[in-house]
RNA sequence: CGGGGCGUAGCGCAGUCUGGUAGCGCACUUGGUUCGGGACCAAGGAGUCGCAGGUUCAAAUCCUGUCGCCCCGACCA
């Protein structure tokens, strides 16, 4: 069904929007099961044009896509002290491998003499395969990626941002020398950035989390952070540096060149299906989703006009001929993708169907069009009153170029609000008037979208972190790559190193 | 696990206080008029009122128990 409207807008409930872009977009739905997301087609078109245009960036920076068990064997968890801390709290256990009906109910029997964790993440499975896979330093580097599901049992759910099930790639590489790990962390972290920006055209700060922050078991945690247009920040992908602490849980030894026996260097690295949440919070507006050109499911749908039965024939042939020539262009590398509507429902109702799920391009044909040889065309990016007409022959000769320009637009208007809500604070008292939270004049009203990203030193003390959390839920999100002048940090009057990225967060 | 709320048609809800034939909007089906900004008219289909007991001539409504879900908090990609 696609009868949902958007009737919240951001500005007065952005939660209540949210989710209704997501059913008005037909994107995904609460399924029977806790927590757990279906993601209905138009959604997981959208994820499967993520995974072919990262896994094309894997490929080209030298990984392999391989598979491990979705199980994994507690004792294998319980082997990185802080990794078990980390998790433990969230995972689903499994304990039993038989049903016997009893009174008619099914009971589990046939208990496991070692529980199974359902994977909340592969450190310690693929850890557990690289130690019989690394003998040699000449085995190394190992560089491997994993396209699967993983649950982490969370207590409040939202569909894409956090669910209890979640689509992801993880990569995991070991390498031979410390440097070699950390460089492989931070071009991995190069490629989660140019994917967000070049691709979802979400802007992101490239940044390291404070100890806080990190991975469970890492000895650095990166990260790209977006700015959503409630001004909170979203995590949008992590990149960890993980040192020794892997390879010495897991046993991963080699030979050196030196014929000395040492430990690899881990790293890991991961995108999930929440970066569309991500792509929904950046682009969507008040009328829907605005799906980014690269990654949307359909560049283009053809809307047939016809008044008149005579008139149909000759209405279908143009627009047939039309997809035709469209999907003989390239856009970004790739056909472009051009669905037509021809379903007999109101024109109106129907244009309003794609207005929601965001396609970029509609174009609506009728019998005057092809009188003059022309289509008419609105842009997602702009209000849905505007539409012109555009010769034929000039649409299709620049369809590219007019993708471009959609997917050059969203990120100019999402690195403009990034930039309009992003100040450098100096003083305790501006930190904390920045993100107060507005009065509310009733207390089950939505808390009015307020504060944004804030740049202020920092000495770096995780007590003062958590106190700034407790007082306002704001969070160091990230430092910066690429450091910034020293300065003095306006909690206590000491120095830091540089300004740090401070905002309330999903 | 603490605090609040809700279970009635596919979805959103009214009806519960004060017991008396199961309702409304959207969606769906059919026919007609429409169609380049979310159409209109007519007819129709669809519900063991979360579940189990109890009170009563009679329960969506009152009582007891129970299950589930949502929101706020703690936890989090």
């Amino acid at each position: 069904m696609l009868n949902a409207k958007v009737t919240s807008t951001r500005a007065a409930n952005y939660q209540d929007w949210y989710q209704e872009v997501i059913a008005a977009a037909d994107l995904a739905e609460n399924s029977d099961v806790r927590g757990c997301m279906v993601i209905k087609p138009w959604g997981y078109a959208l994820w499967e044009n993520v995974q072919r245009v990262l896994d094309g960036m894997f490929k080209d920076t030298g990984h392999v896509n391989a598979y491990f068990p979705l199980f994994i064997p507690v004792s294998y968890l319980e082997k990185e002290a802080s990794h078990v801390e980390g998790f433990a709290k969230e995972c689903a256990v499994v304990t039993h491998h038989r049903l016997e009906s009893r009174d008619g109910k099914l009971v589990p029997v046939g208990e496991l003499e070692e529980p199974l964790v359902v994977r909340p993440t592969s450190e310690t499975i693929i850890g557990a395969s690289f130690a019989k896979w690394v003998q040699s330093y000449r085995d190394l580097p190992l560089l491997i990626n994993q396209w699967a599901n993983v649950v982490r049992w969370e207590m409040r759910t939202r569909l894409f941002l956090r669910t209890a099930e979640f689509l992801w790639q993880e990569g995991h590489t070991a390498h031979a020398t410390s440097q070699e790990a950390i460089d492989e962390t931070m071009k991995m972290l190069g490629v989660y950035a140019e994917f967000a920006e070049q691709f979802m055209a979400m802007p992101v700060v490239q940044g390291e989390k404070t100890a806080g922050e990190r991975f469970p078991g890492a000895v650095q945690t990166f990260c790209i952070e977006a700015m959503m247009q409630d001004r909170k920040a979203l995590q949008a992908g992590t990149s960890h540096f993980l040192g020794q602490n892997f390879s010495k849980a897991s046993g991963i030894q080699f030979t050196d060149a030196n014929n000395a026996l040492a430990h690899a260097w881990t790293t890991s690295w991961g995108v999930s299906t929440r970066l569309i949440g991500g792509m929904i919070m950046t682009h969507a507006d008040d009328d829907g989703m605005v799906c980014p050109p690269k990654l949307a499911p359909s560049h283009v749908v053809l809307l047939p006009v016809v008044r008149k039965p005579e008139d149909r024939q000759r209405v279908l042939d143009f627009t047939r001929a039309l997809q035709k020539e469209l999907r003989a262009q390239q856009f970004a590398g790739v056909p472009v993708r051009v669905d037509i509507d021809d379903r007999d429902i109101g024109g109106g109702e129907k244009a309003w169907q794609w207005i929601k799920k965001g396609v970029p391009l509609r174009v609506e044909i009728g019998p005057r069009d092809i009188d003059q040889d022309s289509v008419f065309v609105a842009r997602r990016d702009k209000t849905p009153k505007e539409k012109t007409s555009v010769p034929r022959g000039e649409f299709v000769a620049t369809i590219g170029a007019t993708l471009q320009s959609i997917q050059d637009a969203l990120f100019a208007r999402a690195n403009a609000y990034r930039l309009a809500n992003t100040r450098d604070i100096d003083t305790k008292d501006d930190f904390y008037a920045y993100f107060a939270e507005p009065a509310k004049k009733k207390s089950s009203d939505p808390t009015p979208i307020h504060g944004g990203f804030a740049m202020a030193h920092f000495n770096g003390d995780p007590a003062l972190e958590t106190k700034i959390k407790d007082d306002l839920k704001v969070t160091v999100r990230c430092i910066p790559i690429g450091g910034g002048e020293p300065g003095v940090c306006p909690f206590t009057g000491q120095p830091s190193k540089q300004r740090v990225l401070w905002a309330k967060a999903y």
